[in-house]
DNA sequence: AAATCTCCATACACTGGTGTATTGTATGGT
DNA sequence: ACCATACAATACACCAGTGTATGGAGATTT
């Protein structure tokens, strides 16, 4: 499963050109998906935007398709061991909330490149089976996750759970309609305390 | 700006194949942007789904840019229009909210042709200028309409705002979360019950 | 230093798609 | 009846993109 090839070659690219490794081009090729999405994700601009012709690409990559499952498997891969650095600090819930949400919302944002990414990803999903299992792994990855935090704010786990997905399709939805337009950072950032203050509000008392 | 060609033509289509329309191409297409989105949308695929070839379509359009750009506008324009017919009937806040809500929510998720077509006019607008304006257009509207009802929950105008806001980055993260996913039908419609709550729990006295 | 391995270049065949020019055929008007 | 019009079929040139076969140069091994 895992390629023997190493990623990071030592002496080598002395000459003048730096030899290229798989992760070069799925790098590559992040950037044409977040611009252009899969549709537009092309061997031959990869290559001249890489300096090289498609021989390169043919020798690091079986085909066309190859490259595109191991860009998904390399996305799910980091999308769900970035969740270990997801972990609560610790502190009262009010302020694990907020920092949540600013991961989620206002930090994103900023991430613009990653959030293509995702956005294409997920648009990919909907005519590509293998794509739609990864995104659906993740989404409940990040919705079960969250659940931890919001236990602290009801004991019912239905309760628990509706919140939790909640607050995930609220955070994909303010990035499918905000992302890139003007005004959105203060707009987010609106959002995100109106989405603490709708958390809060949840609690059993209410 | 209007076409002159009407879209029901009298009297014709006797011999045996009924003669196309405008309108016709674009419903076919909608059915490919559905499904595959606009990077799929092929004049010749549409060709052999009509039965007929190619010819056909260059003489009812310029070329495929012209295909997309009219494809672009029916669904502004009705996007526009229909907002006429989600007018609130009147009573109470709840209940209406309610409808509202049920409409956007698990109406939508039963139309899944239709939503279909909007994530892909929406992950078009990533990439197409002239798209991405419809689709601001679009969700303003969507936005403002909305901020009629909550005005009778709140009386600060930016709380109403962020609060349409919130209610609709909500329904569109759940259209593109849960969309098409198993079990999809129960979870939108607790999801729909509990965005209620949240609304409702906004009111100025909290 | 010879052989081998790694990585890339070059050239070619092939496919699928667009757009255009030309021709064909019903249909309605007069 | 005749012709113009509306719509569609056919055939063509053209391009972008993939995949493959083969060659070649630099580095590594032995």
């Amino acid at each position: 499963m895992t390629d023997a090839r190493p990623t990071s070659r030592p002496g080598r690219k002395a000459p003048g050109k730096a030899q290229l490794t798989r992760d070069d081009w799925l790098d590559a090729a992040a950037g044409e998906v977040a611009a252009g999405g899969f549709g537009h994700l092309r061997v031959l601009t990869l290559s001249k935007k890489l300096g090289v012709t498609r021989g390169s690409f043919y020798w690091h990559f079986k085909d066309h398709e190859d490259l595109v499952v191991s860009f998904l498997d390399r996305w799910r891969d980091r999308r769900l061991h970035e969740l270990q650095y997801w972990k609560p600090q610790g502190g009262d819930v009010e302020t694990e909330l907020r920092q949540i949400l600013e991961l989620l919302l206002t930090d994103a944002s900023r991430n613009i490149r990653r959030l293509q990414v995702e956005l294409a990803v997920r648009d990919f999903a909907r005519r590509n089976d293998y794509a739609a299992e990864l995104v659906t792994e993740v989404d409940e990855a990040r919705i079960n996750q969250n659940c931890e935090l919001y236990e602290r704010l009801s004991s019912d786990p239905q309760r628990i759970r509706d919140l939790s997905l909640l607050m995930y399709v609220a955070t994909i939805g303010s990035q499918v309609v905000l992302t890139g337009k003007k005004g959105d950072a203060e707009t987010i950032r609106r959002v995100e305390d109106l989405m603490a203050r709708v958390a809060l509000g949840q609690r059993d008392d209410s």
